[in-house]
DNA sequence: ATCGCCTTATT
DNA sequence: ATAAGGCGA
């Protein structure tokens, strides 16, 4: 038997655009591993929710059918497998592009000197970030911690530019090896029929990453610096999960001519995948941050632990019409308009006063596209510990976001459909409808939909109150 | 060292 | 109109 050429598929589940594979395939047909990690993420934060490891299944199969079903799989420990491999079969090349979590970073280092000490070829790659988070730097040789210098100025100007996107080949794979194991038996559906929801939701793998990305540019991109705010609207890519798996990468997106369309959504589109790579550039250079805060100073807030408005927010029944939206948008759907994912985590973490990181893990559980670097750096953002945050203050108030940017109440009621009825001018504020105007929309309110759990005003007084405590 | 600037707001 | 405060050059 020839000596293998191992290729690592881990957040790269595409054939295009695929650094390492494409090394791989130099020395003849690659050998497609997969790993389900079991041991270097057990921790909650990092783990895999239950929304991600039902698109991984699928996403592993449509990667496998590419590969004309030569994938083989394992779960375990990596380092343990692939040291199996390694005394089992004569290894010519082993390859992989690379992760940015903390937890993978740690576990990546270790493997790679692993392979070498053991006088195996190893090569890593970047198939996901547009700019490497070591390469942008200030002046000083310190990261950035505002999203604009490092954009504009780091990335924009002062870096040479993405590597460009690597040429596709027919690449050919070799037969599957004896100690793997199929995808179903990593077990990564969910036992209950949640994720039976999902299903009518998403088409997941590289075409249909591709094809998504395609229907966005030609019918979502015209209008979408505007438009992106405005949840019933169909100017957001929901490419997300997409890209979280690597089913298509940022160069692909980037290096895509749209010259067809208008300059400036054109680059607000760019600068979105812009806020991708700050997130993953923070917790490379501040990994202590996925599970702390940024912030010193907010390990003093006095948090909440209220049980049953953390249950209401999850359920979609705080009362406040966009939220519950929102959450139930999540539910449904394992995903959430990113217009409204700012309303609902500011209201958990205000008005709530319920910590951040409980957010984060429930966002971690529920969506499709759960990512560490964009679940962390974004729920920082909006609880105010983090980077580049918005000032305390700044406080979303869900009616006037509700008014704003769902003016017709057309997210709203779809997703809260027990108010379709409910006259518009009542519909993020409830409460001040009187029983008549309920009566005519046929709703029992209280009943079929609840009262507000907190007060706005009075919520929003004690969060500023908690703010004041905690400043230096 | 100082000064302009800052994704996503509210009243 | 107003609201802090820190970052970046």
């Amino acid at each position: 038997m020839s000596k293998l050429s191992i290729h690592w598929f881990r957040k790269d589940l595409r054939l295009a655009d695929n650094p390492s594979l494409h090394f791989a395939a130099q020395n003849g047909p690659i050998t497609p591993i997969f790993i389900l990690d079991t041991v270097n993420n057990t921790q909650k934060e990092f783990n895999l929710g239950e929304a991600s490891s039902w698109w991984l299944h699928y996403s592993l199969n449509s990667l496998n059918e590419s590969l004309g079903d030569r994938i083989n799989c394992f779960s375990g420990d990596p380092l343990k497998i692939i040291e199996q491999l390694i005394s089992a079969y004569e290894i010519e090349s082993f390859s992989w592009n690379r992760c940015y979590s903390p937890w993978e970073i740690e576990r990546d280092t270790k493997i790679k000197s692993f392979l070498k000490e053991n006088d195996i070829e190893v090569k890593t790659f970047n198939a996901s970030l547009l700019w490497e988070p070591w390469e942008i730097l200030k002046d000083d040789n310190t990261p950035y911690k505002v999203f604009s210098p490092f954009y504009r100025k780091g990335c924009l100007k002062k870096h040479a530019g993405p590597r460009e996107v690597v040429a596709k080949n027919d690449y050919s794979f070799s037969d599957k090896l004896a100690s793997s194991i199929d995808i179903d038996s990593l077990k990564l559906l969910p036992k209950h029929h949640w994720k039976d929801k999902l299903n009518k939701h998403w088409k997941i793998g590289e075409k249909s990453a591709m094809e998504k990305y395609i229907h966005f540019r030609d019918n979502g991109l015209t209008g979408y610096k505007e438009g992106r705010n405005f949840p019933a609207q169909e100017n957001v890519s929901v490419l997300s999960p997409h890209l979280h798996f690597g089913e298509i990468s940022p160069h692909q997106i980037w290096f895509d001519n749209k010259s067809a369309f208008p300059e400036k959504d054109v680059a607000h589109f760019h600068s979105e995948l812009g806020w991708r790579e700050f997130s993953y550039y923070l917790i490379y250079h501040f990994p202590f941050m996925c599970t702390e805060n940024l912030n010193k100073r907010f390990d003093k807030f006095p948090w909440s632990e209220n049980q049953d408005f953390l249950s209401a927010w999850q359920k979609g029944k705080t009362g406040y019409p966009i939220v519950d939206a929102g959450m139930r948008q999540l539910w449904e759907t394992g995903y959430m308009h990113n217009r409204v994912r700012m309303i609902v985590a500011s209201f958990l973490v205000k008005n709530l006063l319920i910590d951040w990181r409980v957010g984060m893990e429930w966002f971690n559980d529920c969506l499709c596209d759960a990512d560490l670097a964009n679940n962390t750096a974004s729920w920082q953002w909006t609880a105010g510990s983090g980077a580049d945050a918005a000032p305390y203050f700044r406080i979303f108030n869900p009616i006037l976001q509700g008014k704003k940017f769902d003016p017709d109440g057309e997210y709203t009621k779809h997703f809260v459909p027990e108010l379709k009825n409910l006259p518009s001018k009542f519909l993020f504020a409830p409460w001040e409808a009187d029983d008549s105007v309920f009566e005519e929309a046929g709703i029992n309110y209280g009943e079929d939909y609840p009262k507000p759990i907190v007060s706005i005003e009075e919520s929003r007084d004690i969060a500023l109150k908690a703010y004041d405590q905690i400043k230096g």
